[in-house]
DNA sequence: CTAAAATGTCAAAATCTTTTTACATTTCAA
DNA sequence: TTGAAATGTAAAAAGATTTTGACATTTTAG
């Protein structure tokens, strides 16, 4: 599972714990995410997303055939 | 935070404990999520989107402005 | 209607995500 | 190059999801 949230955050200038504080989750969760270090839930995702104005999709894809 | 699961598993006439076997979860998972019961994580419910060929954001949707 | 199949539900345990605090490393502007 | 800001990381605790096993209820086929 891999995504593209540190590609489009910083295409906005938005720095981790801005991100953070928007989607009222730490800036750790960010962190993590970001470096693939565990599954987010389906919903902080989508929020992701839509505050990236991206679709869930787009933004996160799970790798071969899995 | 609501889904079309059961929606989209009766069209396709796949029972819970199918779904759950190709998803590798128990079948509780499968019955809990259609109830919304609380939030999966995004990997399962991409590989859920996937089989029900769906899309996460046309499968799942936050309530008003969430 | 009746039996079997499918679904709903519960509770305890296991597993995983998220928070918090704290510090190390990298990046970037001055 | 130096210092400040941003990012990376770690570990313990808290909170949420998932599993397991078991049983109740609903649905469906015969």
């Amino acid at each position: 599972m891999k995504n593209k949230i540190k590609e489009l955050r910083k295409a906005r200038k938005i720095r981790q714990e801005d991100l953070a504080g928007q989607l009222n989750v730490s800036r750790q969760t960010i962190n993590a995410i970001e470096n693939n270090k565990y599954n987010p839930t389906l919903e902080l995702a989508m929020k992701l997303a839509k505050l990236l104005e991206s679709t869930v999709e787009e933004l996160f894809f799970l790798e071969d055939g899995k």
